[in-house]
Order: C-alpha cells, then sequence, then structure tokens
DNA sequence: ATTAGTACCTTGCGATACAAGGTATTCAAA
DNA sequence: TTTGAATACCTTGTATCGCAAGGTACTAAT
C-alpha cells in the first residue's frame, strides 16, 4: 500500500536538507519506508527532469563524489499540493471507517 | 498518490455492508474517491479469487441481476493488516513532516 | 422487433516499484 | 604500479496497478 507515497516522502524529506541517495535510503529506512536503489534512481532522475530536484555534486572523504538532491522552488509548490492530496486520502479513509 | 489506496478503501467499503460496483463507485465518490469502472472490476475480481471477498447474485427492480460482494472472514483479517499499515504509513509521513 | 438503459467484463497502454546486473571513481594494500 | 574492495552512479527486464476504450448480455419500454 505503500506504492505511491514515496515520491511524496522523498520531497518532504529534501525539502529542507540536501541529500544524496543512500542519505535518502538510510532516512526513509529510519521512518519505516523501505526503498530500493533501483527504485530511487529513476525517481530522483524524474523528479529533476521535471524541475522539482536540484542536485550538486559534493566531494567525498571516502569514495567518489555524490549528487545531493533538494527540493527547487517548483518542487516546493508541488509538495503543497501533495500535501493537500494527503489531507484528502486520510479524510476518505476516516469517512470510510465509520 | 491515491494509488494503491484502492484496495484499503473498498475492503473498508464492503466490511459490513454487501455493495454490487456502481454502489462501490457511488460510495467512494462520496468519499471524493474517483474510481473507473475498468479499475474496479478486475480488483474485485482479484479480491474474490484471493478468498477475501465473495459475491451472491441479487435480482434488480430495473435492468440485469447484479453480483453483491461482501467481505469474508479471511478478508476481515487482511482488513486488520491493511489498517496496521495504514497506522504505519501515517507515522511515516508525520515522522517526516517535522 | 427494436431501442435504451443497465450491468457485466476484457484488452491495450502508461506509470511505478522491485530485482538484478553493469559502469566508474577512490583509496589502500600487495 | 597494479590489483582489489568499497562506494556511488545508472540501466534493463518484469510484475502490478489504474485508466481509457470497447465489447457482451440481460431487461424493459416503445
Amino acid at each position: 500500500m505503500r506504492k505511491g507515497m514515496l515520491e511524496y516522502c522523498i520531497m518532504l524529506l529534501l525539502r529542507h536538507q540536501a541529500c544524496y541517495t543512500n542519505d535518502i535510503i538510510q532516512r526513509l529506512r529510519e521512518a519505516e519506508m523501505i526503498v530500493m536503489e533501483g527504485t530511487l534512481y529513476p525517481l530522483l532522475s524524474r523528479l529533476k527532469r521535471d524541475g522539482l530536484l536540484a542536485y550538486e555534486w559534493r566531494e567525498s572523504t571516502q569514495g567518489p563524489p555524490r549528487k545531493y538532491y533538494l527540493l527547487t522552488d517548483e518542487g516546493q509548490q508541488a509538495l503543497a499540493q501533495l500535501n493537500a492530496s494527503w489531507e484528502e486520502i486520510q479524510r476518505t479513509v476516516n469517512l470510510l471507517k465509520q
């Protein structure tokens, strides 16, 4: 059932703090949301392509450089939409639960 | 983002009251969840095949007979699982929102 | 008998997530 | 200097889900 929630969770995560892939996987795992590498890379690329995310390269102390993603202004607007959708879904479920 | 929520919503809907397809579409629409016929029929068939739903034919005053679906005992157990998943997703989102 | 309305269902398409595998960079040890 | 381990990037193939469109069958009214 978590399908479809992933994009929302990632945008929530990247709205204040820039992260690279392993950060994201780790942070989501701490929030009990499991996500695979092969899922994440295409999703990040798509959000970048759509202008919702931007990235910058940063050196690492150990290993190759990393792509640090952050939400753009356009992404913030899209996130506001998703917040509204999330509220609506909660309303729907609560209504059906009665 | 409502993707994946549909199965849960339908099982919530059918846990107490038997409905046929147009009932379900109508009731979900009232809860602000739009679902298409072509989505619903395969989903109901799958839940039936998996033993989570059962149906019985009922005559209609106008038109051909209808399949009225209701949640089975096995479906009730599956629904308890989905309720737990739903709680977890809410926890995840709330945690990421901080 | 024909038509309109209702209810059932199927097929083809696009999007999403997973599993598996592949490329490239860095650093340390042989 | 070269080899290998670790890290980080990405792609491909598969399954599932939801939608759009189209199709079949039964009922009732004209």
